[in-house]
RNA sequence: GGCGACAUAGCCAAGUGGUAAGGCAGAGGACUGCAAAUCCUCCACUCCCCGGUUCAAAUCCGGGUGUCGCCUCCA
């Protein structure tokens, strides 16, 4: 297993804390909105990094935070003369449900700034015992000229950040570069009484109170988007070792950002799109494919063309499985010609392959590229089948099925089923469909018999209009098939 | 100004020394009443440009050009 790690700037083979365990922590939303589509890279992919580790059979303890104390909070708080506490509750209900849309399972733990001041006040008060820190007017300073490492995670040293000089100087803090532990409070804001006076915490030190609770020094994986390399990871690195003594974390990893028109989608730009917009307009598991799509380091380009060209290409994936799916579902044939013996080559290689690209680096764009060779050997065998199908091809046909659940598995691209674990495709037999699919299937019925005596203008009637309703039909020898339009 | 990343076909995209995966779009063929779906074939003598190293480079080195990001809240 090779995982880039920021810190070292290379690629490095994955040796975790203690075998078999993984110990995770990525960075969660402030929530004083909807999330956007750049803020849901992260999360699909960390989820996919979750499940592929926990698909080799790693135990994974998955910690990922809300920030819901925080100057924007505050800020949106005011505007709306509602309290913050209950504006940050909302939009953590609104958080799960656009994760929840995307797959994303839940992390096993998802603590909140507001339930650990305790710890937080205790892990500055350990900075400012050890001269880490200093107090000034009720404010709490790291100061960075005391951790020899500052800077190690970002690639840049004080001198570099002092000429780039677009610090607005505090006079009061010993160097341009300390940041802020703790902030006293002002009027009007939620605050908790400290040894420094009342106030709350600083943006930093959330994440490296709650990691350190949950996880432990030297914990395996530290995630979030490059933009949080520097100040934020940065200043969790200073402040965790300054307290700890010990590494922090041994592999920091980060996600390229989604951009619209080559440009960062971002908050400040205004050129963001919300998850539920987008959900609104394409399904789901598309929307997860296309993140997935490219390799995570790289920017990922959004518009409305790019997603419907990954919807396209998921249909065929969709139409594999649904295939594979029908003839699992035919009798068994009387001879035993094996048409899915060269399928059943094919398959050991495709897994093989499929785990070679994970490995890699978490090669997900490859990882999808397997999956359409899947595809392709798949359709290839379905296609030579006809009426009954021999005893030996359906061994190989479920174990082809059992490889798209276990990509999917780690992909989570399609919602399985709790209990069996199948694949749950749109369509016939898909849940809800109800009085909705019997009326398709009496529609088509009809259609039948127009085309029995050859009436095609009535048969292309029907299946044009039902073309605009989003039903596709399919003639195929055993019949008509159809599935929503993707 | 400081630091860093990237540049592969019409589009998306993988590929860190051995002679360009995959998908979308497009062309031809098989199948079909016609379609759709599926399968087969074709679609980058070449990987931004110029030098260099090497038997061999998209891949390494040097120099350009271009795009983007961080240095301020941001995933």
């Amino acid at each position: 297993m090779e995982i880039y790690n920021t810190l070292t700037r290379r690629k490095e083979n994955f040796q975790p804390r203690e075998p078999g365990k993984v110990w995770m922590y990525v960075c969660g939303p402030t929530t004083y909105n909807y999330i956007h589509l750049g803020n849901a890279r992260p999360l699909v992919f960390f989820d996919t990094v979750r499940r592929y580790f926990a698909s080799r059979g790693y135990d994974v303890l998955y910690v990922q935070n809300f920030t819901d104390v925080d100057d924007k909070i505050i800020n949106r708080a005011a505007e709306q003369g509602v309290d913050p506490f209950s504006l940050a509750g909302k939009y953590i209900g609104e958080y799960y449900r656009d994760a929840d849309a995307l797959n994303v399972r839940r992390a096993d733990i998802h603590p909140k700034v507001s339930e650990h001041i305790p710890e937080i006040i205790e892990f500055v008060k350990n900075l400012v015992d050890n001269g880490s820190a200093y107090v000034v007017d009720g404010d709490v300073y790291f100061e960075v000229r005391q951790f020899p490492g500052y800077g190690k995670l970002s690639g840049r040293s004080l001198e570099d950040m002092q000429a780039g000089a677009r610090v607005e100087i505090d006079v009061r803090k010993r160097d341009p570069m300390d940041f802020a532990l703790w902030k006293s409070a002002k009027p009007g804001e939620p605050s908790w009484d400290s040894p420094w006076g009342p106030g709350r915490p600083g943006w930093h030190i959330e994440c490296s109170a709650m990691s350190l609770k949950y996880l432990e020094a030297n914990f395996d994986i530290h995630g979030g988007g490059f933009d949080l390399v520097f100040p934020h990871h940065e200043n969790e690195l200073a402040q965790s070792e300054a307290a700890t003594g010990q590494p922090f974390v041994r592999y920091w990893v980060h996600n390229g950002f989604i951009t619209v028109n080559e440009e960062k989608m971002s908050k400040s730009l205004g050129n963001f799109f919300l998850v539920r917009e987008i959900l609104a307009k394409f399904p789901p598991e598309t929307v997860r494919f296309f993140l997935l799509s490219t390799h995570y380091r790289s920017p990922l380009d959004f518009d409305s063309e790019k997603l419907d060209a990954a919807g396209r290409g998921l249909e065929r994936i969709k139409t594999s499985i649904r295939l594979l799916s029908e003839a699992l579902e035919k009798k068994n044939g009387e001879t035993e010609a094996a048409a899915a013996t060269e399928l059943n080559a094919a398959l050991d290689a495709l897994n093989a392959s499929f785990e070679a690209a994970m490995e890699d680096d978490f090669n997900t764009a490859l990882a999808i590229g397997v999956m359409f060779d899947l595809a392709r050997e798949v359709n290839t065998s379905v296609q030579r089948l006809s009426g009954g199908i021999a005893r030996v091809d359906r061994e190989v046909l479920q174990k082809a099925m059992s490889l798209f659940s276990s990509f999917n598995e780690v992909l989570g691209i399609f919602r399985t089923d709790e209990n069996s674990g199948r694949i749950l495709l749109e369509g016939p037999g898909g849940n809800g469909a109800g009085l909705a699919e019997e009326l398709i299937n009496l529609i088509i019925d009809i259609r039948q018999q127009a085309r029995a005596r050859k009436d095609w203008a009535v048969a292309d009637q029907i299946r044009d209009g039902l073309k605009n309703l989003g039903i596709v039909l399919e003639d195929t020898p055993q019949g008509v098939r159809w599935k929503k339009q993707g």
